[in-house]
RNA sequence: CGGGGUGUAGCUCAGUCUGGUAGAGCACUGCCUUCGGGAGGCAGGGGUCGUAGGUUCGAAUCCUGUCACCCCGACCA
C-alpha cells in the first residue's frame, strides 16, 4: 500500500474527550471516529487490525470444529417474548417498530435466534454436539458510552452458541473452549488471564472471563501470588481466620461521636484504626423483611455474595431511611449490631474481632470495647466481603494480588435456560425427545483491538503485536521527490516485499523524514525501513523495529530475508 | 435518573463577565527556502458562533425553551 493513495489521518492533537491511551491513540492514528455517542467509524487502518483479530478468531474457532454462520442484528420481538427476555431486559435492549408497527429490537446477543435455529434444524442426537458461531455487530444501549471502542454501544463480538445432548458433552466443548480462548488470545500477543467468574442470573456450573491484564480496565481481577488462581473479584472467597478471636479485654462503654457517620471518621475520631470498627448496613431480607449485615471497617460489601445468601433479597437493596428509623431509632451512620432485634449476618472477619468499635443505634454516639457473645449473641457468619490485598489465597498457596482487567472473553454453560424456554430438543437414542443442553462463548473483537493498544503502547504511539499490525513494514524512503534513482530502487524494493508477502506500506509522501517516522511510530508499524541516497552509495537499508531504540544497517540483498526472519520471531 | 460542564473553522481553543457585526495555533491549497525525528516565510480557502424564539438600533455575547456531547454519582451505616 501506498501512502498516497491511503487514508492516513493522523493528528497531533488528542481530542479532548478521549480518556484513556486506547481512545486517545486510535483517534490520533486515525484508526476510528466518532458517528454518535458508543457509535464508530473504522477508518481503513483501523479496519485492517479489526480484521487481523476476527481471523484469528474465526482460524482458531474453525480449528476447534465449529461451524460459522450468520445471523440478522435486527430480530422480532415473538423469540424475546418466547424466552422472558423481553420483559426482563430493561432499556439496554433498544426496541423499535416496522412499518406494520411490529416489535423488533437489536441485537445485544444471539441466544434466542440460535436456539430457534437448533430446534428447527436439529433433529436427532446424531448432529450434536455441535458449535455454532458468527463475528456480527451487536447493539447495547449502554447508560454511558465511554473509553471509545472499549465501552462502546455498537461493537464487534463473536459469539459461538453449543449445542449438547447432555452436559458431560456441554463441559467437553467448553473445556474444548477454554483451550481454544487460551490459543487465541496467545496468538494475539496480548498478557491475558482465565478467571473464575460470577455466572450472574444465568446460572449453571462454571464461567471464565477472559481478562487482558491493563490498568485500564474495568474489572478487578484476585490472583494468587503463588498459584495459577484467578477469580473475578466479584466471585473471589474470602476464607475465614484462621486465628481464634482474642478474649474481650474492655468493658462496652457508650461514647459521644458528634457528627462522626464514616468508619473514616469514627476511626479519626476515636485515633483507632479502621479494622477496629464494624459498619452495620441494612439491607431488604427476602421475606419482607429488614437485615442487618456486619462487616469489618477496612472491608467492602461483595455485592454479588450477599445476594447468594437466602436471606437477602435480589437484587440487593439497602433499607430506606424510614425502616433505618424503625429498627434502629437512629439514622444511617450510628448503626451497630448491639441490641438490634433483626437478623444479623456478619462476614467471618467481623465476627473474629473483639473489643470493637460500633454505632449506639443513637445518633451522635457509637459503642467502644463491644464484644460477641458476651455484649450481643453471637451472630450467623458468612463470606460477603471483598477480598483485599494479602489476604490468603482461596486455594491455600499464597497470597490474593489485585489487578485490574479488561474483560475481552466470557465462556459459560447456559445449560437449558433457553433450550427449555423455546423448546429445543431433539431426539436421543432410545427415540426419545430430550432438551438440549448449551453453552455461550463470546469474543469482544473491537474491544480486543482497545485492550492491545493498552497493553502496547509507548509515548510516541502505538505498538502493534506482530498479528495484529495493520502492516508489518513501513517503507520510508528519504527526499524521494529528489532523486530519481532512489524513486527506481524503492519502487523495486517495494515491489519485492509485496512478492515476499510481506504487508508493506510505502510511504511515497513529499514529506520531511521527520513526520514520516512519527507518523509510523504513531501507527505503531513493527518494522520500519528506510532507504536514501546515502544507504544505495553502501548499498544496505536501515532496519529498526518499533521497540528498538537504535538502527542498524543491512546489505540490501539480504532485506527481504531479514524481514521475513523477523517477521516469523515476533 | 440526579448533579456539574461544554457547544465558535476539519482539530485544540480564545472571544461571552462589560452587546458594536469573529480570532489564534494546528490541519488544508499554491509558491519560495529548508531537507535523517512532527521546519520557516509569503499568499490563500474555510465559520447561518448547536438550534428555536425573545430583549435591543444592533446579539457569539443578555433572557427563555430545546437538542447534542462530556464528566461525576447511585455501600455516610
Amino acid at each position: 500500500m501506498r501512502v498516497s493513495r491511503f487514508l492516513l489521518s493522523t493528528t497531533k492533537e488528542t481530542p479532548a474527550d478521549a480518556e484513556v491511551i486506547s481512545h486517545q491513540l486510535m483517534l490520533r492514528a486515525g484508526m476510528i471516529r466518532k458517528v454518535a455517542s458508543g457509535l464508530y467509524s473504522w477508518l481503513p487502518l483501523g479496519l485492517r487490525v479489526l480484521r487481523k483479530v476476527e481471523t484469528i478468531v474465526r482460524e482458531e474457532m474453525d480449528r476447534s470444529g465449529a461451524q460459522e454462520l450468520l445471523m440478522p442484528v435486527v430480530q422480532p420481538a415473538e423469540l424475546w417474548q418466547e424466552s422472558g427476555r423481553w420483559e426482563q431486559y430493561g432499556p439496554e435492549l433498544l426496541r423499535m417498530q416496522d412499518r406494520h408497527q411490529r416489535d423488533f429490537c437489536l441485537g445485544p446477543t444471539h441466544e434466542e435466534v440460535i436456539t430457534d435455529i437448533a430446534r428447527r434444524e436439529i433433529r436427532s442426537y446424531r448432529q450434536l454436539p455441535a458449535n455454532f458461531y458468527q463475528i456480527q455487530t451487536k447493539f447495547r444501549d449502554e447508560i454511558r458510552p465511554r473509553f471509545g471502542v472499549m465501552r462502546a454501544r455498537e461493537f464487534l463480538m463473536k459469539d459461538a452458541y453449543s449445542f449438547h445432548l447432555d452436559t458431560d458433552s456441554l463441559q467437553q466443548t467448553y473445556d474444548l473452549m477454554h483451550q481454544t480462548y487460551c490459543r487465541i488470545f496467545s496468538r494475539l500477543g496480548l498478557d491475558f488471564r482465565a478467571v473464575q467468574a460470577d455466572t450472574g442470573s444465568i446460572g449453571g456450573k462454571s464461567s471464565h472471563e477472559f481478562h487482558v491484564l491493563a490498568d485500564a480496565g474495568e474489572d478487578d481481577i484476585a490472583f494468587s501470588t503463588q498459584s495459577d488462581y484467578a477469580a473475578n473479584v466479584e466471585l473471589a472467597a474470602a476464607l475465614p481466620p484462621i486465628k481464634p478471636r482474642q478474649a474481650p479485654g474492655a468493658n462496652m462503654a457508650s461514647v459521644a461521636t458528634p457528627g462522626q457517620h464514616s468508619i473514616e471518621e469514627v476511626s479519626n475520631f476515636l485515633g483507632i484504626g479502621a479494622s477496629q470498627c464494624l459498619k452495620t448496613l441494612l439491607v431488604q431480607g427476602a421475606n419482607n423483611d429488614v437485615v442487618a449485615l456486619v462487616l469489618r471497617g477496612d472491608h467492602s460489601l461483595n455485592e454479588v455474595k450477599a445476594e447468594k445468601l437466602p436471606q437477602v433479597h435480589v437484587p440487593l437493596t439497602f433499607a430506606t431511611a424510614e425502616q433505618v428509623r424503625a429498627i434502629a431509632s437512629c439514622d444511617p451512620g450510628s448503626i451497630g449490631p448491639v441490641g438490634l432485634r433483626i437478623r444479623v449476618i456478619a462476614d467471618h472477619s467481623a465476627a473474629q474481632c473483639s473489643d470493637f468499635v460500633c454505632g449506639a443505634n443513637h445518633d451522635g454516639r457509637h459503642l467502644t470495647g463491644v464484644n460477641w457473645g458476651r455484649d450481643l449473641p453471637e451472630p450467623a457468619t458468612a463470606d460477603i466481603r471483598k477480598v483485599v490485598t494479602g489476604d490468603p489465597s482461596p486455594d491455600g498457596k499464597g497470597e490474593i494480588a489485585i489487578r485490574r482487567g479488561i474483560e475481552v472473553g466470557h465462556i459459560f454453560q447456559l445449560a437449558d435456560k433457553y433450550s427449555q424456554a423455546l423448546n429445543a430438543s431433539c431426539l436421543d437414542e432410545t427415540g426419545q425427545g430430550r432438551i438440549m443442553q448449551m453453552g455461550c462463548y463470546g469474543i469482544g473483537v473491537s474491544r480486543v483491538v482497545a485492550a492491545a493498544i493498552e497493553q502496547n503502547h509507548d509515548d510516541r504511539g502505538i505498538i502493534w503485536p506482530q498479528a495484529l499490525a495493520p502492516f508489518q513494514v513501513a517503507l520510508l524512503p528519504i527526499n524521494l521527490h529528489k532523486s530519481p534513482r532512489l524513486q527506481d530502487e524503492v519502487n523495486t524494493l517495494y515491489d519485492e516485499l509485496c512478492n515476499a508477502g510481506i504487508e508493506v506500506m510505502l510511504d511515497d509522501r513529499k514529506e520531511r523524514p521527520g513526520v514520516m517516522f512519527a507518523d509510523m511510530d504513531l501507527i505503531g508499524i513493527p518494522c520500519r525501513v528506510v532507504i536514501s541516497d546515502r544507504s544505495l552509495e553502501s548499498s544496505t537499508v536501515e532496519y529498526k523495529g518499533r521497540r528498538d531504540s537504535q538502527s542498524e544497517d543491512i546489505p540490501r540483498e539480504n532485506i527481504i530475508a531479514f524481514l521475513r526472519n523477523k517477521l516469523s520471531v515476533c
